[in-house]
DNA sequence: GGGTGTACGATTTTT
DNA sequence: TCGTACACCC
């Protein structure tokens, strides 16, 4: 070790604190390195303290660190932690995701392995269509050949980096499975012939890379002297591999996950990565973090007890110094009416009636999505603020997408797949008679639709629509020309771009016919990433400000000029996609799945719908290895409460339409006595069919006592609260306005949407328009 | 070419 | 129960 050398100050502030393996994990040097950092265990604080470690005492220069994770949020905090410590040197790292820095790699590269180098990324849904169309190339009904089906079937297949040829021969003459190696092969001839990758690809194809060009690997695996992974219990094999290749020169690598918490084997991710770890990377270091600073010990020791019943694990306990705390309530309720009710009325109860408690105190955990209706319902009612964590996120949505579309096609107009997208929207009247005849001429000719349209009066099968084709050729060299002109900031072009799309105007208008407000949200969400823009644009600017010093490979990435910047935010939409970073704060009760609460914590947690067949899901009974999954997510739930955990079952429940009767489910059978208080009936009573998992696993169990405090205190439940009224807007029905096109006019309706409002306003000699009124740029003259 | 009705289907999620 | 994708009809 070298550390006596630096400076004494800086080894014990980065050692403050830590108990001995966490230490030890942190001055670990040469070699590979196994972390299982158990739920709650500090494991950030340690992978933090390790990188600054690297640099400031055993002097790694930070540009030859990378450190891996999942998800961008994850990468962030893990940026902006390792700032705090060893500040702006930080930024010659490279942190991020998988898909994030492959992607750094291939935009220099992916030539070599026959890409144009500005290849497009494609999202889930483009996925989806591109299989869709190749099934009806292949002439197979999607009647038996379902697209979700077979999409997964490819998407698991690049995962484990089987290509086209082996997974041909491995299917053989299967029926199915040969047909699928057709859609495989056919939907990545579509995707190169459209210079795009999907997200599967971008780890696919940097394998391809880094094996097929020495050159290319010895630069990346000279240059990362030290490699991290976080959560390495869900890395697949095209992770595992990329892992590999890029560690093996220096050997140094550092991974850090917790088997326990390994969730998402339905996506890929293969348990066996961190399993054989020490099999893998031979004299491999290990060190378990088993002490929890999280949870107090019911809570822990209930979720040690259930996680035990696991068979293919490491074996850890978890401690906590911290006393028993609260015991572990469980309600059996009639129906889901009255687990929601239970929840709304013991948050109220903590937050209002004792004070004790706030509302982001509390958050709700379900195994699927469809299980928040009931909880949301019994919030409202109670006038509980909430917010549910989830659901199509920002940049999945329709009108984002259509925006980033015609951003595409602007840069690229040879992508296909986004102009199908965009050329009917708004109407255009340009049909699927057309578009399947542009697609047809297209592939026949050999060049790109964008050329066709451009063309359009020259090929007679178009006679009828050419105008409307060229029209719209012409509309996006117009928009490219916009681009060029350099006076627009990104989100000045955008805006323009909205409006001369016309996919404002088609909203409004939509608006006006309909009466949902959905229009309206989108209008807001278009304006959303307005802001967005500005935000990424200052990044942007930050980067390039003069006195920052990055490598050159960096510094040749960053944009110059609005096209590069459009680029790169097209990018970052196809990678990013959080963006409620700042709403963290907001004083709500979370609701959401399992799966996304790992990684968080609460003081209050309650995990609803323990029922067998929901939790576990009955298409994970059949199988062992699912069903301890399962359980593991049991266990992530369990161990995302500080404080108290609740847990509820219902003994019946609607469900997709359907009433159903429920038994409670085996996990929470699995907790021990002397930490679960239970209401409203106890966890054994009827049972399903035998359990063969968990009757081995409860051996002389003792009669468990009678319930206590059943829910018939009804009176308990505290009437309904008014609904609480929505933020004024200083625009009312009847004031007068003045708009800069308009002129003056009179305010008819008036619909307040978040921090704006939409009016009805009757013009003198213009008639009745529909606008936003800040977008308007409205203003009030009076009552 | 566009609008409307209906049948179907529905874990978990990130990139 | 609810959303959406597709077929059918004008």
């Amino acid at each position: 070790m070298t550390e006596g050398n630096n400076d004494k100050k800086v080894t014990d502030r980065l050692l403050h604190g830590l108990n001995p393996q966490q230490a030890e994990a942190v001055r670990h040097d040469q070699g590979p390195l196994l972390i299982l950092a158990g739920a709650g265990s500090g494991k950030t604080r340690v992978i933090t303290h390790r990188v600054a470690w690297l640099v400031r005492v055993l002097d790694v220069r930070p540009s030859a660190i990378l450190a891996i994770t999942f998800t961008n949020k994850a990468a962030s905090e893990m940026k902006s932690r390792i700032e705090d410590l060893i500040g702006s040197v930080s930024q010659y790292m490279w942190i991020g995701t998988f898909h994030a820095m492959m992607m750094r790699i291939l935009r220099r590269y992916a030539d070599r392995i026959g890409y144009d180098r500005s290849f497009a990324i494609i999202d889930s849904d483009d996925q989806q269509k591109v299989v869709k169309s190749c099934l009806a190339d292949l002439n197979l009904d999607e009647k038996t050949f379902a697209v979700k089906a077979v999409h997964s079937q490819i998407s698991a297949a690049k995962n484990a980096l089987i290509d086209v040829g082996a997974y041909e021969s491995q299917a053989g003459s299967d029926f199915f499975r040969s047909r699928v190696a057709q859609v495989y092969r056919c939907y990545q001839a579509k995707l190169k012939k459209n210079n795009s990758m999907d997200f599967d690809d971008i780890l696919v194809e940097a394998v391809r890379l880094l094996e097929s060009q020495p050159d290319v690997l010895a630069e990346y695996q000279e240059r990362f002297q030290y490699v991290l992974v976080d959560e390495y219990q869900d890395t697949n094999h095209a992770q595992y591999r990329l892992v590999r290749l890029l560690s093996e020169r220096h050997g140094n690598l550092c991974v850090v996950g917790d088997d326990d918490q390994s969730i998402y084997s339905f996506r890929g991710a293969n348990i066996q990565n961190i399993l054989d770890f020490e099999k893998d990377f031979k004299r491999c270091k290990v060190i378990k973090l088993e002490q929890n600073y999280r949870s107090t010990g019911n809570v822990l020791k209930a979720a040690n007890a259930v996680i035990r019943h696991n068979q293919g694990r490491k074996k850890k306990s978890l401690w906590t110094q911290s006393d028993d705390g609260e015991m572990i309530t469980f309600l059996r309720a009639e129906d889901q009416n009255e687990e929601g009710r239970y929840i709304a009325r013991e948050i109220e109860r903590q937050v209002s009636r004792l004070g004790r408690k706030t509302y982001r105190d509390f958050a709700v955990l379900y195994r699927l999505n469809a299980l928040s209706r009931s909880v949301e319902q019994a919030l409202r009612e109670q006038g509980i603020p909430y917010r549910i964590y989830g659901g199509t996120r920002f940049y999945d949505r329709k009108e984002i997408k259509d925006i980033l579309a015609y951003l595409r096609l602007v840069v690229m107009p040879d992508d296909n797949l986004s102009l199908e997208r965009v050329i009917n929207v708004p109407r255009r009247g340009i049909g699927s008679a057309t578009t399947d005849m542009l697609a047809a001429l297209a592939e026949r000719d050999g060049v790109s639709q964008m050329a066709v349209c451009q063309n359009a009066t020259r090929y007679p099968e178009l006679q009828r629509a050419a105008s409307r084709l060229t029209a719209f050729a012409s509309l996006i060299s117009q928009l490219g020309a916009g681009l060029d002109s350099e006076d627009k900031t990104l989100d000045q072009y955008l805006d323009w771009m909205e409006n001369e799309t016309g996919l404002i105007q088609e909203l409004l208008d939509q608006q006006q016919r309909i009466v949902s407000g959905d229009a309206l949200d989108r209008i807001e969400n278009l304006k959303e990433l307005l802001s967005d823009a500005v935000e990424f644009e200052n990044q942007v600017q930050r980067l390039a400000a003069p006195d920052e010093t990055l490598p050159p490979e960096e510094r040749a990435l960053v944009p110059a000029n609005l096209r590069e910047t459009v680029r790169a935010f097209l990018e970052r939409a196809a990678l990013y996609t959080e963006m409620d970073q700042d709403k963290d704060q907001d004083d709500v009760v979370r609701l959401l799945t399992i799966h996304s609460a790992k990684g968080l914590e609460f003081d209050t947690v309650f995990i609803v719908g323990a029922e067998e067949g929901l939790f576990p899901g009955y298409r994970s009974m059949g199988s062992q290895i699912e069903f301890e999954e399962e359980r593991r997510l049991a266990y992530v739930a369990m161990t995302r409460a500080r404080r108290k955990l609740h847990i509820t079952a219902t003994r019946s429940r609607l469900l997709f339409g359907q009433t159903q009767r429920y038994v409670v489910s085996p996990f929470v059978r699995e907790i021990p006595d002397e930490h679960v208080d239970e209401i409203g009936g106890s966890r054994e009573g009827e049972r399903s069919m035998p359990w063969s998992e968990t009757s081995q696993s409860l051996p002389g169990r003792p009669p468990i006592p009678a319930a206590r405090s059943p829910l018939a205190d009804a009176a308990a439940y505290m009437a309904p609260k008014p609904a609480q009224k929505a933020a004024s807007v200083h625009f009312s029905v009847g004031d007068k306005v003045e708009h800069p096109k308009f002129g003056i006019g009179r305010i008819l309706m008036a619909e307040p949407v978040a921090g704006d409002a939409i009016l009805q306003v009757e013009f003198k000699g213009v008639g009745t328009k529909r606008m936003l009124a800040k977008m308007a740029g409205l203003t009030r003259l009076g009552g």
